[in-house]
DNA sequence: TCGATTTTGTTTGCCAGTCAAACTTAACAT
DNA sequence: ATGTTAAGTTTGACTGGCAAACAAAATCGA
């Protein structure tokens, strides 16, 4: 069975990197086998990759084969230690980052309180840079051991040129970050919108790596959106990404913070949630507490019975639902991935929801399965070290071809 | 300047073929230019085609050249009478079909009720049989020159397959049309839905040959979408097409054909602008007129200063632009195509449109160019035979490969 | 008139990527 | 020992593409 018949155009030697690394240890067999490559193409430049010191043979002989007759096979995988790699989420609030060794392996993570909300490109790139000593610190790593650095951020970000049209961490418009930031602190850097990341995370990490389609629907402060199409993460045409938040699920409908009416996530984002609750917890007339304890306490009425606190998060649902549907017809994923921290509350049910999304969905074929990952808070930056990783990698096979 | 520069994995001579035929005659030199092919490799390709018989010089030596001097080129050209291929839309009300010479050229066209609403499909094949002879014998071609048929219909249909798992003018359901048909007919079927048709013609004889991305619209009996991304048409990720035509534009909103409700049709389609139109025009309590009829006499009124009539137009130009925006978010297509019977009304004009999808949008980067194509009826049929021609030139100049 | 110039198109040699098939190696079974 | 089986390697060939030298066909200019 072939896993992954498709790469676009990309050399053989990294695609061929790229599964070794999704899938773990595996032998050389295995990996024609399941890529539908010949053997002898495998061994050709399996024994480049090793010569470069991207991969290793493993000297543990468990039983990988599948019969106990005939040669054993010997297991391949990424020399973890070959580099390391930074991922950096920048919001409003705070900034996450993460260092990854080249095998996906968490080494270190670190977590700051923004210096204020937007920043000088300068400042901004700084900030990163002290972060990325720290985590090196922490893990023990040499400067020279870091590949690459991914950041994401929210706003209006040209991934393949690292262009950030405009963003709210930063406060000057148009600035070629990535070129300013590969310069500033001498490693390459690549950007990236955050709405991006988990779905970057998931196809480096997580279910994308058996999965050549999905989509990834994120809901917390914003609602966020991702689609891989083909192994790839698809960017749109004019290469900002795509955005699903601000669809409209019902016209001249609740005032978004975008401005305009009736956008999915002015139903569905922490901020609409909050505002409905602090008038179903009539609190609108004493001073308010923080959005994320706002919604706590409407969920635990909903709890209690309260009916009108329940239908608020119903309400929610039954409008997430609504914009799954919108990404089903559009994009027909066999896989639809839901994150983020709302998603502990159990309003958003798995079952539930699907039930409620084939309603609104013309049925064609088969519905697509739906899994809630709420992962950690590090998720975000775990992507833009994907981001990184998969630049690092490409770079560090590109060059050895020349070498 | 590259215009195609990327045709997925397909043989560097098919994506030279489609780029002459798409581009009309032109001199080798302009092709690798705008390929970004060394002319080298353009000379020994265009050499096998024209060999193989599908490729011809013009002798016509006018000043295809850029400048005076210098050597002149030769311009190249499909030879339009390798073959023929025959395109069939078929529907619940009539079928359509279009002959075409394998350079895109209209050689003949026809058009028959349907004889019922659903028939077997031994029945539907023969009745297509009896079209494509009738459109041979019109253009006086032999059945040997018939290249392949394509055939385009409403519901699920599989193109890669060739499988309908349903569609309404079959009275089975889960049909492999495709080998049905090609057995039956003797030429090579391709079958596809019918939402596909319009992107393809466009794709193929249309604006999207300059174009690498780009988004069709269809508003009619109903609301058809299809997307090209890479020159390619998007089938989704489980092979049927995409779907706008049932996302939900207001949750709870009008009733839709299809049974759920606040579909984008149901504001947008045939039938809805009717049902309005019979209440405004007070006509509940008369026998109706046809839907054609129903909608010019409110465009009457409309224009005659009825604000009634005018507000139903204006209110389905709403939720088109909230559906395009919708696209337009999800897609970021460069380019937006609007096609379909409806579109002779000035209220759908493209300024307002615009403007009025832009107010739905997020602003990132340019808005795509809105373009309003409105067609003839055979649109649909020539959809059907682009169908045909890409299965037929991949099919010749394959197999020529192996010859 | 006869090169010089300019542009188009062809030929040649070369290289990378890949496969098929023959071959080698390492285990177990008898 | 001698097979048997599966894993991995080597070899030779083929394909698709490029670069660069070359050939051809026109105009320009002295």
């Amino acid at each position: 069975m072939i896993t992954r018949d498709l790469g676009a155009g990309r050399p053989l030697r990294m695609r061929v990197f790229d599964y070794i690394r999704a899938s773990g240890p595996v032998s050389r067999a295995r990996v024609a086998q399941l890529m539908g490559i010949s053997p002898g193409t495998i061994s050709t430049i399996t024994a480049e990759l090793i010569e470069a010191g991207v991969l290793e043979e493993l000297p543990d002989r468990r039983k990988a084969s599948v019969s106990p007759r005939g040669r054993p096979p010997v297991s391949l995988a990424v020399r973890a230690d070959a580099f390391v790699v930074a991922g950096i989420k920048l919001s409003i609030r705070d900034r996450t980052a993460v260092l990854l060794d080249c095998a996906g392996n968490r080494l270190a993570a670190a977590q700051a309180d923004a210096l204020s909300g937007s920043l000088t490109p300068t400042e901004q790139i700084d900030a990163i840079g002290e972060m990325v000593e720290d985590l090196l610190s922490q893990s023990g790593r040499l400067r020279s051991d870091l590949g690459a650095i991914g950041i994401g951020l929210p706003g209006f970000v040209q991934h393949a040129t690292g262009h950030v049209h405009w963003s709210p961490v930063l406060n000057e418009e148009r600035i070629d970050l990535g070129r300013l930031a590969t310069e500033r602190l001498g490693v390459p850097v690549t950007v990236d919108n955050d709405a991006n990341l988990v779905a970057l995370a998931e196809l480096w990490f997580g279910l994308g790596r058996e999965k050549a389609d999905f989509a990834v629907v994120t809901v917390e402060q914003g609602v966020g959106f991702g689609v891989v199409l083909n192994h790839e993460l698809f960017r749109g045409s004019n290469g900002f990404g795509v955005e699903l938040g601000h669809t409209k699920v019902q016209i001249d409908g609740a005032l978004c913070r975008c401005g305009q009416r009736g956008c999915l996530e002015a139903y569905l984002a922490d901020y609409a949630i909050a505002r409905e609750a602090a008038v179903t917890l009539k609190l609108t007339e004493t001073a308010q507490p923080p959005i994320p304890e706002l919604i706590d306490r409407l969920r635990t009425s909903a709890d209690a019975g309260d009916a009108r606190a329940a239908e608020v998060f119903l309400r929610a649902r039954r409008h997430l639902a609504a914009g799954l549907s919108t990404v089903v017809n559009l994009f027909n994923p066999t896989l639809l991935i839901l994150s983020g921290g709302r998603l502990r509350y159990d309003w958003l049910d798995a079952e539930d929801l699907l039930a409620e999304m084939a309603d609104f969905t013309i049925k064609a074929g088969d519905p697509p399965a739906l899994r809630i990952h709420e992962w950690g808070d590090q998720l975000w930056a775990q992507g833009a070290a994907a981001l990184a990783l998969s630049h690092a990698t490409d770079v560090e096979l590109g060059l050895e071809a020349v070498a």
